[in-house]
DNA sequence: AATTTATGTCAGCTATGTTGACATATTTTT
DNA sequence: AAAAATATGTCAACATAGCTGACATAAATT
């Protein structure tokens, strides 16, 4: 008997393809795509010490001004003891603020300074530059088949939170001028 | 003066929106849905205490069997030393197995076994489950546009990568049955 | 007054990346 | 044949960003 475990295990030397009915294509270009997505502002980032972390916080928290911990927590799904460090980085550094809760005093909700918002922009200007060349030679029934495509492709209990943002209309496209 | 700077910065309580010709909307679908594409796969992983950093590995082994240590390090473009610590995981559980280049006695060829070919269709099929779905009510048409959008938001030097991949046409559709 | 809640903080652990230095086998160049 | 370059492996130390558990404080709720 031949040994074909561990080390010994025989190689096999047929590519993986589509033929089991699994869309590898579109797989490796979400994983591709994604990667590329998120290098521009890890440039950025980069310049000022900060890392992905920074960057999730500083966007929701620019994206919904006055929204508490425990709901930043709940978007981000990372725990209290994880945000800290990155928190108090970013408050330090002057790019988000807390205020204490008007009604729950318990409360911190967190804004964006000037400095905040201006990262925040310089960090989704890429992004969205990269997103429009991406468009650009797409027609408005395209670019309405791709946001309705990455919307589906979000867990339905999530959805919710992305309806929450301002500006999203709740089960709608998201068209933008 | 006022002290707009570090903890007495002022806050800033309007939302940031599209007002600045800012793609907000796509930015944040496709944060969201790359997000929820990556956790199918991370509850399987988590079985065999293996990470992302795994899945990557154990995808391209099998996308291109054979390829060299040095070509995979190109494609996920980390040191050889974060590679080798998860690859050596990989080859003790049996997943992958080395082979001495026939040409250059000093390369080592990586290979899935039948254990790790399994494995890396039990993790494509949750997202290839997912992605079938979110096309459920898509055009033929939109496909195309999708899988468009995607390359292009690829950088244009890593395309080559894509398209080195077996059953991916240069600069062609990707479409697939 | 007692309990629950929102937040903060300390300590330690894990996964995955990094750099630098060096060893070994093999191929290529001189 | 000797020297240099290359492909890979390995050791050690470090950084980031996640985790769990335990405990503290202030404020709200019961």
């Amino acid at each position: 008997m031949a040994d074909n475990t561990g080390a010994n295990a025989k190689p096999i030397r047929t590519a993986l393809s589509g033929e089991d009915g699994i869309d590898l294509a579109i797989i490796e270009l979400f994983f591709f795509a994604y990667r590329d997505f998120t290098s521009d502002p890890d440039l950025i980032l980069a310049k000022y010490g900060f890392g992905r972390a920074h960057h999730r916080v500083l966007y929701f928290v620019n994206r919904k001004p006055g929204l508490t911990v425990a709901e930043l927590l709940d978007v981000l799904k990372i725990t209290k003891q994880s945000l800290a460090r990155v928190l108090k980085q970013l408050i330090d550094s002057g790019h988000v603020t807390q205020v204490q809760g008007p009604r729950d005093r318990r409360q911190r909700e967190l804004y964006p300074t000037a400095r905040g918002r201006t990262l925040a922009l310089a960090l989704a200007r890429p992004q969205s530059r990269r997103i429009r060349a991406a468009l650009e030679s797409s027609t408005t029934t395209e670019r309405a088949g791709i946001e309705r495509f990455l919307k589906a492709m979000v867990n339905p209990e999530l959805r919710a939170q992305i309806d929450n943002l301002p500006g999203n209309m709740p089960g709608e496209d998201h068209g933008k001028q």
